[in-house]
DNA sequence: CGGTTTTGACCTGCGC
DNA sequence: GCGCAGGTCAAAACCG
């Protein structure tokens, strides 16, 4: 599983553009200053205007650093995941009470040894093969919501349907089971249930792969989608990725997802797609008079949440 | 009116 | 074989 490669530049993606940002807001800001500054001609008004602009260089600074000791944690907390992930991926998947992909695989060969058992010779191979293939294309993702939100809502740039809702017996939160959209065309299914520790956060289980673009990719690829695409979920299923949402302020994209896949994803690795969506990102902001603002609300929510994201990378 | 959600019934695999 | 638990189906309700 080759995927460092993929998720240090998507780290990239969320961390360069809040440097470029970060100069090109400090240029614009600057040189409209300078204009206005010949214009007016005050120098009391000026004088203000400096002051208030020292004021703002400060906060800025003082933000910078802030999102700079941010990403350093996000780092090492992404590390100590990825560590976790690859210990324990073997037990997780052996220890899961799913049947179909997973206990049958292990018990093939017979801890029940039944010699009478249905399966012919010409359907073991064949079944095996197809569990295998859904085993591998199995992905989970940990998506932090609002404690009040009580729907079971994963908004990762897919359509869903749901098709049944169930309790298990481990966990009193209901399991949600969800199809794409455009099944039977794609096969893809995923289940969504509440972390029994901690309620706010909700486990997504992704079986099987898209074989069609993500929604919220196309709506931005269309120059639609004001809102940047970080916060969401770019998944085929079965790509590792870590995503580090910027707009926390919008209560549509208040979740915060880390995502363990397996394989990346071709459109999302592009540099094309990758400047694209890091120039879109800049513009979008930059014409965001509540970028600061919202900028300041993700931060301080991202140090609130540390503790309970330190409890994810446990898990 | 068509697509989505809800929810009880049903199916299937596993352990005893 | 039986009971349990997870997963799926499908009819009714809901919604835009």
């Amino acid at each position: 599983m080759d995927c460092s490669s993929w998720r240090s530049t998507h780290f990239d993606l969320n961390a360069n553009p809040v440097r470029v940002l970060e100069d090109a807001s400090n240029k614009e800001v600057e040189s409209h200053f300078v204009d206005f500054a010949r214009k007016v001609s005050v120098k009391e008004e000026s004088g203000a205007l400096v002051e208030e602009m020292n004021r703002v260089s400060a906060e800025n600074k003082k933000l910078t650093e802030m999102l700079t000791v941010m990403c350093e944690n996000y780092n090492a907390l992404r590390n100590q995941l990825s560590d976790y992930m690859s210990k324990n991926s073997d037990k997780e998947l052996s220890g899961s009470r799913k049947r179909k992909s997973e206990s049958s695989n292990n018990n093939i060969n017979g801890v029940n040894g039944n010699s009478e058992s249905s399966s012919t010779d010409e359907e073991l191979p064949c079944k095996k093969a197809r569990e295998e293939t859904i085993k591998a294309k199995i992905s989970k993702a940990y998506v932090r919501t609002e404690a009040s939100d009580s729907s079971l809502v994963v908004k990762d740039g897919y359509q869903w349907r749901k098709y049944g809702q169930k309790v298990t017996r481990d966990n009193p939160c209901p399991r949600a089971y969800f199809k794409c959209s455009f099944a039977p065309s794609c096969p893809v299914k995923k289940k969504v249930q509440r972390s029994v520790e901690d309620q706010s956060v909700l486990v997504a289980t992704y079986e099987g792969e898209h074989n069609h673009p993500n929604t919220s990719q196309l709506e931005a690829t269309n120059g639609s989608n004001r809102c940047v695409t970080i916060g969401s979920l770019p998944c085929s299923a079965g790509s590792t990725l870590t995503a580090l949402d910027l707009t926390k302020a919008k209560p549509s994209s208040t979740d915060q997802i880390i995502a363990k896949q397996s394989k990346p994803v071709a459109k999302m690795d592009s540099p094309e797609v990758r400047q694209f969506l890091v120039e879109q990102m800049a513009s979008s902001l930059t014409k965001d008079p509540n970028f600061t603002a919202a900028l300041a609300a993700a931060i301080s929510g991202r140090i609130l949440h540390q503790n309970p994201t330190e409890k994810w990378s446990r898990n």
